[in-house]
DNA sequence: TCATATTACTTGTTTTTTGCAAGTTTTTTG
DNA sequence: CAAAAAACTTGCAAAAAACAAGTAATATGA
C-alpha cells in the first residue's frame, strides 16, 4: 500500500535523489507547488496529468516522510492542508529548471509552461532566488 | 513487454522529459555512459544497482528510440554492441549534476561519486564541456 | 577443433506497483 | 439539517518490474 522505496544504497547520489523523487510523479506535484502555486490535494488532483487518488496521497506521505514536504491545516478551512515546500525540497529548484531548459531546447511541440521558460533564459537566478526564498 | 510510456501530453516541459527518462533506471544508465565511462550492456548490468535484464533491454531501446542514445557495432568484438550519448542525451548532462549537487547537500552518507561532486565544486563549467565534447 | 565462456539479449512466471471506481470521515455551506 | 467538499482509504484489475532460465551468435583456450 505505501511506497516502500527499495533503496538502492550503493552510496550513488544520483541513485539517492532518484529513491526520493524519481518516480512518475514526485517532480510533478514538485513542481505543481514551485511553479504553479498548488499546496492542496485538489490542486494536485486538478493539475491536468490525471494522477490517481491512492497515488497522489501515497507520494504525498513518501515527500513528507523524505523532508521534501510539509503539510499544516489550512487555518480558513479545517478539512484542508497545506503542503509546502521544505529547503530541502525548494533546493529541487535546479533539477527542475534543468529539466524544462532541457525540454525547451529538445520538445519540438508548443510548451505549456513558456512563461517559465522565458522567465529562466532571461533571470535564471532570480526565478531561483524567488524559489529558495519560500 | 516494451515500454510504453504512456505520453502525457499536457504541454508542460517537466512532464516531457519525465516521459523520456523519469522512471527508475533511465538515469542511471545515463549517468553510468556519462560519468562511469560504461558503454556496454554487460557494463550496465554490473553496475551496482542491480537492473534486471529484461528492463535493461527495455529501457536501452527505448533511450534510443527517444534520441537519448545510439548503438554501434564494437569493432574489436563482434558480440558487443557499443551504446553512446547523442547531443540530445548529453544535454542532460545539467540535469545529472543538479541532482549529485541536491544529494551531495542532502545525503548524510558518504558518497561514492565524491570525484564528480568534487569537480562539479572546483570547475563545473568544464566538467560540463567535457561531456558535452562527448 | 571442439568444448566452454561471453555477450546480448528473450521468454516465462511471480511479485509489486499502478490505475480506476467506489466508499468513508470530517467539516462546511445553503 | 441536507447536500457538497476535502482528503483520503479500500478493493480489485491491469500494467510493470523483478526473478530465473533459456537462446543465438561470437570468441577463447586446450
Amino acid at each position: 500500500m505505501s511506497k516502500k522505496p527499495k533503496l538502492r544504497d550503493t552510496g550513488c547520489p544520483v541513485a539517492f535523489g532518484l529513491d526520493i523523487f524519481g518516480d512518475r510523479w514526485s517532480l510533478l506535484v514538485i513542481r505543481d507547488i514551485m511553479l504553479n502555486d498548488k499546496n492542496t490535494y485538489q490542486q494536485f488532483l486538478e493539475a491536468g496529468e490525471g494522477i490517481s487518488t491512492n497515488i497522489l496521497a501515497d507520494r504525498l506521505k513518501h515527500l513528507e516522510t523524505e523532508g521534501i514536504l510539509e503539510k499544516s491545516q489550512d487555518p480558513d478551512n479545517r478539512r484542508s492542508y497545506i503542503y509546502k515546500l521544505t529547503k530541502k525540497g525548494r533546493d529541487l529548484a535546479p533539477v527542475i529548471l534543468e529539466i524544462i531548459t532541457w525540454s525547451g531546447e529538445h520538445d519540438q511541440r508548443p510548451s505549456a509552461l513558456t512563461g517559465v521558460l522565458e522567465q529562466i533564459r532571461k533571470d535564471r537566478k532570480g526565478l531561483e532566488a524567488k524559489i529558495r526564498a519560500g
